[in-house]
Parts: structure tokens; sequence; C-alpha cells
DNA sequence: TGAATAGTGTCTTTGAGACAATATTGC
DNA sequence: GCAATATTGTCTCAAAGACACTATTCA
């Protein structure tokens, strides 16, 4: 009556030439060995001390890194999701660099999101369930910033925001929102320079926010 | 390594005289036997087709309603959250008119929310949790309106408004929002009289959205 | 008629977007 | 200087809130 198997999955989204990525990697077991799917895995009761725990592990193991940003997304569940019978898997998202992924030791594959996936499971809907969140949250917080460097301009992450809420954004209003949120500081003398124009200055997340999200009261 | 109990717990919210209540019933069974709780239970795996099922057969079997908005929470997870071992439970959380929960035959006790609530398990958490949800979507959705009955005055949705998000609306912002949202419908000559002034008039949802959200590009 | 709340009109303030002027770089 | 992008100033327009006026009921 309570055989339910307990999974934790991971959609772990990074940006790349503007353009929104997943990571997959290929299943090592049945089912659908070999199939690229998202990473996850059982939740282990001796070691894990909740899901949020174990979707850490996870990535560490999966994709060799450490994750700047991990919410728990939302919970699936059912007896056909998995073949092996009545399963859950609380669905988590986590936000990355894409210089971090890139560089770790890993399997890992990026898909970008905007074509059809056909994962296995239900990881789809995990995929597209993800990208809703993150649209919703991008309009009234700092997430975008974790998917940013260490250190970035203001036209680089104005079109992080862009990408993410899939619509373009007044340049003096973004200027003006990420003024408020006064979770930026200027990196000295830190210029990004990238051809024949004027130099964008550098940015870099105050220390205190690299913990928290700064919320807009009213959207970008 | 995967002895894992699988729950559901539903956060039953209503409103009365102005105050939020969160439904809760004594347990029947140990762990907790005879304190009052979050109505909950196990996944029946043999009968529900997923989480959500379960958390309206708990509405049902509990509080003997069907709740006309139900949405998935978050999922609460550790070794430590209840005595039987390591537990996931799928919180959920439930918006349902006073005279529905009232009217109905069941043994809920409502808790006004503002007071200290300890509950066993994590429920404190889940009701806090709830409620923040609750207050966030408030804010930009059409989410009160399951708190109201079949039919309402615009100045009772108006309190209902404003006691889910804590703050004082102006009047005529809010009337041109839910102008706006054009999800309301007149009631044909019914007015609610209420002493010595002049009666409202009476709305009730169009039928479009009784079963989705309206959202709003600004909040309220 | 007076008190009380419902409903509406309109003015003021605030904030978002448009536009454009200035700044800095490589060629 | 010229092209290209960064950064900032300012004007315009739309939305939100304040205020007040009218409407309707009962005592």
């Amino acid at each position: 009556m309570n055989q339910v198997i307990c999974t934790v999955d991971v959609v772990l989204l990074t940006i790349r030439h503007d353009a929104l990525m997943v990571a997959v990697i290929a299943r090592e077991h049945a089912p659908f060995k070999g199939r690229l799917a998202l990473p996850g895995g059982y939740i282990h009761a001796n070691e894990d001390h909740n899901a949020y725990d174990a979707a850490i592990r996870v990535i560490k193991e999966k994709a060799g890194i450490v994750a700047p940003y991990l919410e728990q997304l939302l919970t699936f569940s059912g007896p056909a999701r998995d073949p092996r019978g009545w399963s859950v898997s609380i669905a988590h998202y986590a936000l990355v660099p894409f210089d971090l992924v890139y560089q770790a030791d890993n399997d890992v594959k990026l898909i970008k999101v905007d074509g059809k996936l056909s994962l296995p499971f239900d990881h789809d809907t995990m995929v597209q369930k993800a990208l809703e969140r993150l649209s919703n949250k991008s309009q009234y917080s700092s997430l975008p910033c974790f998917l940013a460097g260490d250190m970035f301009t203001l036209p680089q992450l104005q079109r992080i925001y862009e990408v993410l809420m899939g619509e373009p954004i007044n340049k003096v209003t973004f200027r003006r929102k990420i003024g408020e949120m006064d979770m930026l500081e200027l990196v000295e003398g830190g210029f990004a320079a990238s051809g024949a124009h004027r130099p964008a200055q550098l940015y870099r997340l105050k220390n205190a926010f690299r913990q928290r999200l700064m919320l807009l009261e009213r959207g970008m």
C-alpha cells in the first residue's frame, strides 16, 4: 500500500550565447539506459538530510559542481511516470553560470531548451515547469544574476533577463530597477572591452545577495 | 536505503470575520494521537492517480468537501519530521468558502492563523509557507475569489484581498483592477442589505474563471 | 433629515517607456 | 573622424492613489 519509489530530479539550467540550456546525462542503468535524461537519483535515507540535500548530492555526483542557486520546483508522482512502479520525484531546478558547468569534469551534455526535448519519464514537463517558474520569478527578483558569472556588465545582465523573460526590456527602466535593488557593486577599474566601442563597466553581486534573492515591488 | 514514508498534507484555509482560519483535526492514531494537526494521510498507491488526487481524497475523507481551489505547495522531507522514520510529505493548500466547511458534516476545527499554532510534525511551517504563497499570489491574481462564496459584493471581495495581502487597498484602484480582469458578472437584482446604508451589488465569478486563475500584469 | 456605506468622477503624483545627447573605444 | 556600444538626462504618457461628490438605505 505504501510501496512508493522516492527520487529527486534536477533541472540544471545555464545560459550560453543568449540561449537557455538544460543539463542532461546518459542514463547508466535501466529504465531508459543510455537515453539522455535529467540528473536524478534515489533519496538516500541513510545519508540525505532532506530532499534538498539529495538534490545537492545529485548535482555534485553527476555534474561535479555546487550550484549557486537551487530551489525545489514541484513534486511529480503517479503509477506510470516511472516503469518501476508508483513513484514520487521531488523536482528541483538549479541555476549555474556556463563556465562552471563547462569547466567541471563531467559527462553533462547541454541542450537548448527551445527545441523539442523528448526526454524520458516526465522530464519534459519538469523542464517546462522550471522555465515557467524561472520566467515568472525573473520578472520581480534578482534571480537571473545567478546565471551570470562572478563579474558581468549591465548590458550582459540585461540580455540574461531578456532571455529568461522572453521579451525586450527598456534600457533606462532596466538600469533604474537594478539601481533600486541596490545589490551590485562596481568592480574598480574593471571594464569589458569587446570591440571598437566604449567598454562596459563590470559589476559583481554584493556579498549579502549571494545567499538571498532581492525582490522587486513592481516587476521589470 | 529507500525506506521512505510517503504522505500528503493539506493546509485548508478559509476566511471568517475578516480572519484567516486553517482547518485542523484531532489525530486518530499515533504519532501525536489526539493532537490537532493538518488533515493528511498516506498515499494509497493502489488507489491514487497521483499526489494531487491523494490530497483531494484526504480533503473528502477528513472534511467531507470538494475544495474549489487546490494546489501543490511544497514537499517536506527528512529523517526527523515524522517519528515513524525518514518521510516525505507533499503539502498542498486548499481555499474554501467558510460556509462550505461549516455546513459539511465533519470534525474539522478552525483555528485563526495569526496566533501561535504549535501543530505537530512540521505543520506550523507548512501553514506559514501556505500563507506566504497565498499572500504573493493574491497580489497579482484572482486567487482570493475562491475564498468568497458563490455570490459576493465588491466591498466583501476587497476585504478578502486586504486580509490575504495584509494591507489596505485603494478602493478606486481595486475596482479598476477587478474591472480589467473582467471575470465577474453582475447578479441581476441582487443586493446585499446590511444596515442603514446603501446596499451593495452582488456579483459572481463568470463560469470560465471557476476553473482557472486570472493573472494581473501589474499587481494590486 | 442624518448617519452610514456603496459607487463614481477627477485631480495629483508616481513610475515606465521613448528619445536623444554625451562618453569611450578601435580602426 | 567614424562606427559602434555604453551611459545618462529628460520628456511624455499611463497607471496608481487621494479626495471628494453622488447614491441609496434605514432609523
